[in-house]
DNA sequence: CGAACTACCTACAGCCGTGTCAGTAGCCAA
DNA sequence: TTGGCTACTGACACGGCTGTAGGTAGTTCG
């Protein structure tokens, strides 16, 4: 009748590295950082703590890895945000962008990653938001031509992703604190609102032409 | 040669618990959330740290009477800033509110207590981002007035506020990390570019008839 | 001056989280 | 089948941090 140990199962390193960094963002998202605990970990994964251990040496080198694929991620999730099959209007945009960083906990972890200067210093990942920004300004510069306006200067478009990072950044973290401060018991709502008056402003700025009550934006 | 104990300083227990929340708030700032120890704290006071359970009962006492100062303490600097002798361009109050949030360490503070959901629920805090927003809708509205031109809608004043503090909260936090991703060597020089633009960005919205090159919003 | 109050102290207890060690068990190749 | 590699495990050591207990010393008020 002795209980023999219950069945072990063997992951490759690669699947178990990537098992426990998305059992590790899911603490952090939802409980903040404090809650990034090696046996919180494995008890979520049903395994043992050292096998964190094991794949990563060390809590910090977990971490280290962890603010490493954040960013990462972030990036591919912005991405399918923006080159979505329908771009649909700008606010939508916004809103695609404010869910992934939201929801998933993008936002908090890269808050968090910034708070605790655990950012790689300056590693191999792409300069990513440039590449948005060069793509959006491509874009931007091919609309403004088929429709005879003078294209958008560069910087123009440098400054606004970056207000819409910030702000989206800062909105998806706490939001519910400056809806506090700002009064607004309903949060949600409040929120969409403002995501689209920011779309608005944004595209009347840079299709001034357009017709002012309904945006259109097709591409 | 009984060496005695230490001169021991006695102070109310307002000024204690003052002193203390200064100090936690300061290893908050700089260290991140994890660097809240009692035993630190209390080193940096040069006191015991029952001492510190004895004004807060527990860490997590401590805790929340950090976080709930975290917002008045940010409230007074941004209303500083705003209301200081010299108005100024709103890049300049974009400066300021820019420096009170990063250097102080109030935007990660701020950060931590939405993180950590340890922010007081409906407290009595008044809703101050409200009343900021008032100030503001009646000063621009006096201004259109003055210049006979209509009025800026409440909700534009609402959600302008709310892009400022969202976009300056989040770049105060992760400036650098945007930065980074956006493959600018030099931090502060393009942050203070972009805090320049916002304020041309919002002047432009709210004074169309500015006579666009260089602004002057003299009161 | 004496008593009460309480801010503050030292010493200690208990817990919890990380990291180590020596062994076990899947999987693949010879 | 056998041997080797390594993902994985249980048990334990260690340190650090929170919280408790009981005593000490400033302050204030009668």
């Amino acid at each position: 009748m002795t209980s023999r140990p219950p069945a072990r199962r063997r992951r490759t390193a690669e699947e178990a590295r990537h098992e426990i960094l998305a059992a590790a963002q899911r603490r952090l998202a939802e409980g903040g950082p404090e809650a990034v605990r090696l046996q919180d970990i494995a008890r979520d994964l049903g395994i043992a703590h050292p096998t964190i251990l094991h794949h990563f040496a060390t809590r910090e080198g977990l971490l280290v890895a962890l603010a490493r694929s954040a960013i990462g991620a972030l990036n591919d999730d912005i991405l399918h945000a923006i080159t979505a099959p329908q771009p649909g209007t700008t606010a939508a945009v916004l809103d695609r962008i404010f869910e992934t960083l939201g929801e998933s906990g993008h936002a908090r972890l890269l808050a968090w990653t910034a708070m605790s200067e655990r950012t790689p210093r300056s590693d191999g990942a792409p300069p990513s938001l440039r590449m948005l920004t060069d793509a959006l300004h491509r874009r931007l510069t091919a609309d403004a031509e088929a429709e005879r306006r003078p294209a958008p200067a560069r910087d123009e478009v440098v400054f606004s992703v970056r207000l819409v990072a910030a702000a989206m950044l800062g909105d998806a973290l706490m939001g519910d604190v400056l809806n506090r401060l700002s009064g607004h018991a309903d949060g949600g709502a409040h929120q969409r609102r403002f995501r689209r008056w920011l779309g608005d402003l944004l595209e009347t700025r840079f299709a001034p032409s357009a017709p002012a009550k309904r945006r259109r934006r097709r591409r």
